[in-house]
RNA sequence: GCGCCCGUAGCUUAAUGGAUAGAGCACUCCGCUUCGGACGGAGCGGUUGGGGGUUCGAGUCCCUCCGGGCGCACCA
């Protein structure tokens, strides 16, 4: 149990003994950034006093009364309008260093998601092109989140969905067919130097149709290797024309239509949820022509989805497809599973930037940056970083000037210096460590102390990252760690020979922010370079 | 017209409804006879797009207006 947990178990038997109700009232135990509010500040008495109708200062002083008698606390202060400020014991901390030497790689994991199985559905690009870098951004987030899932205990599959049938797909082999046969590029529905390349790559083809195909297996592979160029693997890709195939669609669109799902319209066949929330939710799943859109073969998609016992379901789009949502939404409702175990994560667009003006895109002019430019340009640890330093809500700007003049600008280095820093200093006194027990109280300056705290941070991130899928908090996290670390090597000495004792538990020290450091930046998928 | 997302310092942005809105870049100074200066320190820079409201407390929630992005297919 992280010193988090400990404390929230105190305060809710706190306000248990107190007989104040905590039933419906999460205990909120913020980290504070002032080092005068203490380490840990809850906000409970203020949310309790307004339910009890009571004063929130005598309430907080009742709370910190009783809080103080704990053995791991240093003093209690309640503060502002009803706060009770907790100041946790530097041994408490000090200890923390011990467990992460002893922990290394597994430290910052938890058990949250022990025996559970959970999936993620990311990138799923369409094929008709070269991976747009504003699609990638599925990418990093999907992985990121992946990673951190498995840090929490959780078993979990990578998953993509490869559209290689429909309109789009035939659209794109006549391009093809039409541009092999002397036709101009500028009279087609795909325009690109793509379109050449393709047919160099596809070689020989009989029909648009096949052509087609090729094409979008060809690009496939390509997305693939972006993704494996930004430290991506799938565990798994669907191809959407499988669906078909194996009767999934079929079989899925018939459970529907047994459930009274399912209705004839103008010809074609409507999913039409009856419930009223759902009402103008109507899409079509079968054409007049016969033929399954891309919905009906998400429904099946999602049908195996909720029928292989996951705890948690995932998918990762951009922004665009935001109408999609509570159309899947109703389809799982519909097939019986359950929505609460169901998380989009929608992500904006990258705009991008070129001497200040900002450049126009679309995939049929041929007019787009492409991920393999970027990651090419910037690097992938540097495309990771970016990509996961923003909240997926927000729109990004990206300045293509600025990434490839000024790279090293990008606070990926700074985080990756901190850790080549550390490395340097390891690789020749590391064995120092080993020699025996450390006094790890020696560690009592402010700048140990705050270093340690942030290190004990990252257990209690993790853990709120399995839950609010909030991956940029970790980079965020990460530059404060090396931010943490630059300060206390500006100010205290590691290597004395005058003070062995010192030298020890400050060397200790050093190894376990490397090891946050690079669990961190592991968990960014991002390398922890020994040498810059 | 209806719906989703965003608007925070010159630029890029952070902040489970909490305390004095936090960083980086840029700009101005300062710090290597000491473990990596890709570093540290100091400064400059904010009425969190405007206006209402809810709340003990709003960048965060609600309403409204303005600005930007994206959807509203028998496309995927």
């Amino acid at each position: 149990m992280n010193i988090r947990d400990q404390i929230k178990k105190d305060v809710r038997q706190t306000t248990d003994n107190l007989q104040l109700t905590t039933d419906e009232l999460e205990v909120d135990l913020a980290r504070t950034n002032d080092a005068k509010n203490g380490d840990f500040a809850t906000n409970l008495a203020m949310k309790l006093a307004k339910q009890a109708k009571q004063n929130p200062t005598e309430i907080a002083k009742k709370l910190a009364g009783s809080l103080q008698k704990q053995g791991y606390i240093e003093k209690v202060e309640v503060a502002g309008p009803g706060f009770v400020n907790i100041f946790v014991k530097a041994e408490v901390w000090q200890k923390e260093v011990e467990k992460v030497l002893k922990e290394t790689k597994d430290y910052g994991s938890n058990n949250l998601g022990k025996g559970k199985k959970a999936r993620v559905e990311f990138v799923s690009a369409n094929p008709t092109g070269p991976l747009h870098f504003g699609n990638a951004r599925g990418g990093p987030l999907g992985d990121t989140l992946a990673r951190v899932f498995e840090a929490s205990g959780y078993k979990v599959l990578r998953e993509y969905i490869h559209n290689d049938i429909g309109g789009q797909v035939q659209k794109l082999g006549e391009t093809i067919a039409n541009v092999a046969k002397g036709q101009k590029l500028e009279d087609q529905e795909y325009k690109g130097e793509y379109i050449k390349e393709i047919i160099e790559k596809i070689g020989d083809f009989k029909t648009p149709a096949e052509a087609g195909k090729l094409a979008v297996d060809m690009m496939l592979d390509e997305t693939l290797k972006d993704c494996e160029a930004m430290g991506i693997k799938f565990d798994k890709v669907y191809p959407e024309s499988g669906f078909v195939q194996s009767g999934d669609t079929e079989r899925a669109i018939a459970e529907l239509d047994k459930k009274g799902f399912i209705k004839e319209k103008d010809g074609a066949r409507w999913f039409a949820p009856n419930d009223e929330f759902l009402k103008d939710r109507e899409t079509v799943v079968v054409k007049t022509d016969g033929s399954y859109t891309y919905f009906s073969n998400d429904i099946a998609y999602h049908k195996i989805k909720f029928a292989e016992g996951d705890d948690l379901v995932v998918d990762i789009f951009g922004a665009n497809h935001h109408g999609h949502v509570p159309r899947l939404q109703a389809v799982i409702k519909a097939l019986g599973g359950d929505v609460s175990i169901f998380h989009v994560i929608l992500y904006q667009w990258v705009r991008f930037k070129k001497g200040g003006e900002v450049i126009a895109m679309s995939k049929r002019s041929g007019n787009f940056v492409t991920a393999r430019e970027v990651i090419e340009m910037v690097g992938s640890d540097a495309v990771r970083f970016f990509i996961l330093m923003h909240d997926a809500n927000s729109h990004i700007d990206f300045d293509l000037d600025l990434a490839r003049e000024k790279s090293s600008k990008n606070p990926v280095f700074y985080v990756q210096y901190a850790h080549a820093r550390i490395s340097s200093i390891m690789a020749k006194e590391e064995s120092r460590i080993a020699k025996g027990e450390i006094d790890y109280q020696l560690l009592a300056t402010d700048y140990e102390l705050n270093l340690i705290r942030k290190i004990a941070r990252l257990p209690e991130l993790v853990e709120d990252i399995s839950q609010t899928f909030a991956v940029n908090a970790l980079t965020t996290y990460a530059t404060e760690l090396a931010d943490s670390f630059h300060k206390f090597y500006e100010n205290c000495k590691v290597l004395d020979s005058q003070n062995e004792e010192m030298t020890r538990a400050r060397l200790g020290l050093v190894g376990a922010t490397r090891i946050t450091l690079a669990n961190t930046l592991n968990l960014l998928g991002i390398s922890a370079p020994a040498k810059m």
